[in-house]
DNA sequence: ACAAAAGTGTTACCGCTACACCCATGA
DNA sequence: TCATGGGTGTAGCGGTAACACTTTTGT
C-alpha cells in the first residue's frame, strides 16, 4: 500500500491524478438516436446535465467494473454493450481538480432501461443525440467522439441490433442505420428499403423467428433474430459487413 | 490545487491511482513485424523486456503528450502515427502499488527510428512480433490487444504507409498487408501479388512519382508516394479501403 | 543467356444498385 | 375499399478474383 493511513500520505514517488469513468449511453426510440443524461446534484455545474458517471474507487476491479457500478446505481440494465471509447486527460477539464476520464459507449433498449435515479443525480434522463442541452465539463466532445465512434463500427460490425430486443424487424434495423449514418436523402443505395433486407440476410447470421408482428394497418412485418453463433463464426471466415 | 505541502496530504475526497502511458510501437523490417521494446534498469520486472513508457506527470499536457515524452527520451522520432489504444486497469498489474496505463499504440519507419537507449532504459531493441521475448507486466496483453487493433485498422484504413518512408512500392506495401493480415497460404486474393496495385490504385490516393529503385537484379519497381490531400478528399465522399 | 522479380492484360463471375410490382392489414 | 407500409423480383453494371504472359535488370 502506498497511503499510509498513519501519516495520511500517500508514499510514493508518482503523480497521482483522479479518476473517473463517463459513460456515453445511447438508445432509439424508432426514430432516432437518443442519449442518457443524468441532471448533476452537486458543484461544479450543478442542475446542469452531465454523461453518468464518477470517480474510480480503489475497490473497483477494473475501469469497465466502475462504469457498470455507476450504471446500475442510476439504471436496472443488466446486458448492455459496453466498449471503451478513449480517456480524457487534457489540463484543465475539471475546475475542481485535474481528472482524468476513461470514456466508454454504450448502446442500450431504450426501452428496457428503467431510469432510477440514483444518489447524487438529480434526474436522468433520454435526450435526442440531434437537441442536447448544454453539458457540464468536455462531455460535449465526448458525446461527438463515441458518435465518429458509432458511425464507424456501425459500417463493419453488427452493433445496431443491440439497440433493439432480441426480436426485431427489418424496417426497425433498417432506420437504425438510417439514424445513425444519417445518409443524403438521394443515397438510394442506403435509403431504399428493399435492398436492405438482401444485404442484411445474405450476412447469414441473422434468422427468421417465424412470428410477425401484427397491429398495424399493413402487412405485418416478419421479426428476426441475431445468431450469435453463426456471426462469430462468419467472422472466422474473414466475412465482413459494409454499409 | 488538492496536494498541501504544508501537511503533505492530499486533500481531496478521492481515490488517486498512478497513471502511466504504454506504447506499442511497431516497425516493418521488409519481412515482418517488429516491436520496440526496453530493458528495464530497476526493480520491478529489472532486466525483463516491457513497453516503453512511464508515469504520467502533472506537467504533462495530457496522456498523449506523456507518450510523446516517453518516446523522445527512448528515441529521436517525430512524425510517427500514434493512436490510442485502451487502458489497462485491472488491480494487480504491478507489484508496488496500483497502477492504471494508459496505452496507445504507435506506427513508425523502422530504419528512421534511432534507437537512443534513454534514461531508466539500460536497452532498447527490436524484437520480432512472432519472437518477442518474456515481458515485464502484462505487457504480453497490451501488445496482443495492439496487433488485434492494427489488423482491424490496416482491413479499412491506410495506415500501412506509416510502416514505410515517403516513397515506396506495391510490392513492399504489399509485404506490409501479408505480413499484418497473415492470410493463409491459399487466399489468392491477397496473397496474388498481381491484384494487389490495380486495388491499391484504383483508391485514387496513391500516385507514381516516376522514380523506380534500381540496383536490383530484376525488374526495377516503381516508386509511390501516399497523397494525404487525395485520401482525406476520398474519406469525405466515403470511400472506403477493404481487405 | 538466365534467373528472379516486377509490370500489364483478360475473362468469368458474383454481388450490388436501381428499378417495379404485389401483398397484407386495420380503419 | 383504401391507404399505408412490408415483402418479393429482376436486369444491368461494375469490380473483384483467378487466371497467363511479357518486361526489366544484374550476373
Amino acid at each position: 500500500m502506498l497511503y499510509n493511513h498513519q501519516t495520511k500520505q500517500w508514499e510514493s514517488p508518482y503523480w497521482h491524478p483522479a479518476v473517473t469513468t463517463d459513460a456515453v449511453v445511447f438508445g432509439f426510440d424508432g426514430v432516432g438516436l437518443n442519449v442518457l443524461l443524468i441532471q448533476r446534484g452537486q458543484e461544479p455545474y450543478k442542475n446542469m446535465w452531465a454523461l453518468p458517471g464518477g470517480f474510480m474507487r480503489p475497490e473497483d476491479e477494473s475501469a469497465e467494473a466502475c462504469v457498470y457500478r455507476e450504471l446500475h446505481e442510476e439504471t436496472d440494465v443488466d446486458d448492455i454493450y459496453l466498449e471503451e471509447l478513449q480517456t480524457f486527460s487534457s489540463r484543465d477539464r475539471d475546475p475542481r481538480e485535474r481528472v482524468i476520464t476513461i470514456a466508454f459507449f454504450a448502446l442500450v433498449v431504450k426501452d428496457k432501461y428503467q431510469v432510477k435515479g440514483g444518489d447524487d443525480a438529480q434526474e436522468a434522463k433520454w435526450f435526442p443525440v440531434k437537441d442536447l442541452p448544454t453539458l457540464a465539463f468536455d462531455h460535449q466532445v465526448i458525446i461527438e467522439t463515441a458518435l465518429e465512434r458509432l458511425r464507424q463500427r456501425i459500417h463493419f460490425e453488427p452493433i445496431g441490433f443491440h439497440l433493439l430486443g432480441k426480436e426485431f424487424t427489418m424496417p426497425q434495423l433498417h432506420s437504425i442505420y438510417i439514424a445513425i449514418l444519417d445518409p443524403p436523402e438521394d443515397d438510394t443505395k442506403l435509403r431504399d428499403r428493399r435492398n436492405f433486407p438482401k444485404k442484411m440476410l445474405r450476412l447469414g447470421y441473422i434468422k427468421e423467428t417465424g412470428k410477425r408482428v401484427t397491429g398495424n394497418p399493413h402487412r405485418s412485418p416478419k421479426l428476426y433474430t441475431f445468431d450469435e453463433e453463426a456471426y462469430q463464426q462468419a467472422k472466422k471466415i474473414g466475412m465482413r459487413l459494409e454499409f
